[in-house]
DNA sequence: ACGTATTGTAAGTAGGCACTTACGTAACGT
DNA sequence: ACGTTACGTAAGTGCCTACTTACAATACGT
């Protein structure tokens, strides 16, 4: 039995990668040919680690998500209670606005909607993402008291929105960073506070 | 002189299958094949009639935004006052979620924001939304008063963004009719009123 | 009627893409 | 040391797609 493979090892390797570079240039333009180069690989290898494109695209949204999933923990943890947590989530994604990274291969692959596995993908990934905000949004409000479930999972869902718009205004360059920021925090504020 | 040219007349008769493909398809999946089998005709004669694919979407945009700022001119000439002329405009929005038409072309366009073109021309096309939009809440928070131009402006953007994001769950299959619908309505009035 | 310019038909071309194949090289267990 | 198996390199394959070209048919002004 000679040299264990390390495949998975080397997939954890390439993978922030290939996150990268899906981040940048989005599903197509991300060619199998550049994927391979700026790993600094064959393509030939990058099909030994996965079946195909899709499934290197698939981990990539994965791996995208579980880290910004980290970033807010860490965030949250920071945080002296639950009303400043959400604060912070908010001041943290209003601070990172400018640095695409799982919102820009989120929106690259609604593209690819047809694709039954990308949607799915897609689809637990916003309701894991409306889960966890929703939680928080529940504890915050908890202190105020008057908020019932739905109008928490709405605001929810609106600020999930208000992010992804955001990110079209990034890209089509309809507003500044200082004014993006601000409509942001503006918006912000007001969707987890409530009518 | 024989045979007069009626490529104008020609364009305005294909638009509105073109528009129709670039909804239903996407930018990539409608391939020039497809386009010219849906227009019954060869690719050759829609390249002569544009230059090439990218010119016949942006017009397919043109033409679908053009047609959405009419509908909406209709539905607000037949609104009684400036207060139900927006409250007439989320409704129409609301019930015409179902109806891609606008959003899925703009959606595909945001993933060719590398081309310049097809940015400016989106880039128009929010602007000129927004401005259209900012035009119509002004006039109806004026009646309340308490309400400043950036207010006004910033609402603005969250109720595109609100469109903007329930054509994702729309396309995600998020939610059902009812619900959706139920999400943007009570987010929407909220916006229009302000906090 | 006739020549000219436009419209339609059908085949083709070149490039890009995801994905493969063939083969040489190197590391591990025995 | 040696055989087996994973790893690396490089060239290729077939398909799809935007865009062309060559040529036939047709309709208009004179």
């Amino acid at each position: 039995m000679p040299r264990p493979q390390k495949t998975e090892e080397r997939r954890r390797e390439l993978l922030p990668v290939l996150a990268a570079a899906f981040s940048e240039l989005g599903y197509r333009r991300a060619t199998t040919a550049e994927l391979a180069e700026r790993c600094q690989v064959q393509e030939n290898i990058l099909y030994r680690l996965w079946p195909d494109k899709k499934a290197i695209f698939l981990a990539a949204l994965d791996y995208l998500f579980l880290r910004r999933m980290d970033k807010w923990k860490t965030e949250i943890e920071k945080a002296a209670s639950h009303e400043s947590s959400v604060i912070r989530l908010v001041e943290l994604t209003s601070n990172d606005l400018g640095e695409h990274g799982l919102y820009r291969v989120i929106f690259t692959a609604l593209n690819e909607t047809e694709d039954v596995d990308v949607k799915n993908a897609l689809q637990r990934l916003y309701r894991r993402y409306h889960e966890r905000l929703v939680l928080e949004l529940g504890k915050y409000r908890e202190l105020s008291g008057m908020s019932t479930a739905t109008e928490c999972a709405d605001s929810a869902w609106a600020l999930i929105g208000l992010v992804s718009f955001m990110n079209i205004v990034l890209d089509l360059d309809l507003m500044d960073g200082k004014e993006r920021k601000r409509l942001f925090s503006a918006m912000a504020f007001k969707l987890i506070d409530g009518s």
